[in-house]
Order: C-alpha cells, then structure tokens, then sequence
DNA sequence: GTTGAAAGACACCATCC
DNA sequence: GGATGGTGTCTTTCAAC
C-alpha cells in the first residue's frame, strides 16, 4: 500500500466504473500496471466489491433512525438474527457501553419502527432516536491516509 | 419504478461495473431499454454514484467506534463543521434524543479517539461505543422493497 | 513499470414492433 | 413502452522490453 493505491482507491470510490485505461490516465501510470495493482487490492479484500450508492429516501424510505438495543438474559444470538434478518436494517454493530447493539434502521413510515420495536422487545429494550439529517456520508480514502489531524 | 428497476438496482448493487450489456442479459431485457432506465435512474438520483467498499480493517483502521455528541449551549454548528472536517468520521447524523449527533469513526488507535473527543469537548459532551462486530451491512434494495415482514 | 498490437466487447444510434 | 442490427470506439490482455 503506497500513495499509488492510495490515489487508486480515492478514483474507484468517487467512480467505480472508470476504465483501467482512464484510471491509469488520471494518475500518470500505464494501464497494466494499474490494472496489477487494481487487482491485487482485490485479492489483499481492501477492494471489497463494486457497488452503487442508492437513495433509499427517493426510494419511499425517508425515515432514518439509529435504535440502541439493550438484550435481556442473554438473547443476543436471537437479537442478532432478528436484526441480520430485516432488509430495513442498514447496519448493525455489537457495541460496548451499556447498550449491546446500533442498529440504522431506514424505513417508509413510523409504524415500521414501531413493528421493528415490538419484533425485539420479548428479548431486548430498546432506545430509539430519529435521524433528522446527515452531516456526513464516507470520507475520501484519500484525505483518511493523509491528513493527519 | 417497477419490479424491473429494483432488479437494476440490485444487480448493480452487487456489482456496479457489470456492462448494460451484461445487465441486460441478466434481467431478460434488450440492452438499450436496460440503459435508458439506468440513466434515468440516475437521472433522479435514485442511484447516486458508482463506488467502491473499502475495507478500513486492512488499510490500517482496525477500531470502529460510534460517538454521541450533546452540545453545550447551542455550539451546533461548530461542531457539524469539526465532524465534517474530519476524514476519520465515516457517518454522521443529526438526531432527537438527549444527545444532537451520532458519529461513526473508524481509527488506527485508541489515542485518536481521545483526540477526536478532545478536540469537541470545549462544546460538547460525549459518549463513546467501541464497535466490537459488524453484525450487518447494507441490505440488498431487491430485498428491502419486496420483504414485507 | 512501459509500450504497442490484436482481438473482443462495448455503447450508441437508427429503425422497427 | 421494448427489440434488433450495424458501426465505430474503447477496452483488456499479452508479449517484448
């Protein structure tokens, strides 16, 4: 990993589907080369897949909430699947602290949240708290390598 | 958008570099209808972008932790324009609650979470999770819009 | 890591259903 | 709305350096 694959990497997030010639282009390398290096950040799985950012708000989902879930007795491999399970979650994490999962929850209406809710609370508790807008999406892979502040 | 739409959105969510070509073999349909629907996808921005998942583990950013952020006295916007600035942060939203914004970091060390948390606290107070395991990324939008549970 | 050539795949357009 | 066929461009890949 030197600044080459680092420059590689910044190009494909802002535009996966460059050819390896254009690529090669932006950055002053020839194109087999690019192309070994493309594919060795693949093999390496710093490349993990190529894929689209979709606007789940203009697809009819423009609730975003984070739900904090608190497991009771030990159900945290349930809650796990429950969460794993349910194409509205956009992630989840098992966290320290003294809730035990963040869950982004993207849906088209309140209701959603509250089934959602009811689905865990035989095993879990929960906090939930609405995503009034985002601040922030993915930084340049770029800029995360270096600036250092 | 129809069936044949999100069938686009979940194949080029799987791989967004697959041809109109390739794409349209997959979905049974002829090449230049598959592109006149993905340009106007585009076109309303329901498909935002064409990018890459990086994965931060192996580029040298092992801990992922998620940061609750209650401002003092109103410094709102300071604080959004010191997230926004920060390369480290991979999401950050605005949310109802007792705290204003979730953050998700993802950093090389345990000292750059304290320096983050330093560099806010003369306007806010914090609450840290370290981010143990991903239980769930990104769902498949086929599944999101046709899973009714 | 570079260059140049060859074979193949591609998008696009016009045309038609 | 969708399908087909032709054209010219761009692509990747490989060998040689």
């Amino acid at each position: 990993m030197d600044t080459i694959d680092v420059r590689i990497l910044s190009e494909l997030q802002k535009d996966s589907r460059l050819s390896i010639r254009e690529l090669a282009k932006r950055i002053n390398l020839s194109a087999p080369s690019v192309a070994e290096r493309v594919r060795k950040l693949e093999d390496k799985g710093i490349i993990e897949g190529y894929t689209i950012k979709i606007n789940r708000k203009k697809m009819g989902f423009p609730i975003d909430c984070f739900v904090l879930i608190t497991t009771r007795n030990g159900e945290h491999e349930r809650i796990r699947q429950l969460v794993a399970d349910d194409p509205r979650v956009e992630l989840c994490y098992r966290i320290s602290g003294d809730a035990c999962f963040i869950v982004k929850l993207s849906v088209e209406t309140l209701d959603q949240i509250e089934s959602f809710i009811n689905k865990l609370t035989p095993y879990a508790t929960t906090r939930t708290q609405i995503a009034f807008s985002q601040v922030r999406v993915d930084a340049d892979v770029g800029r995360l390598m270096f600036d250092q502040n």
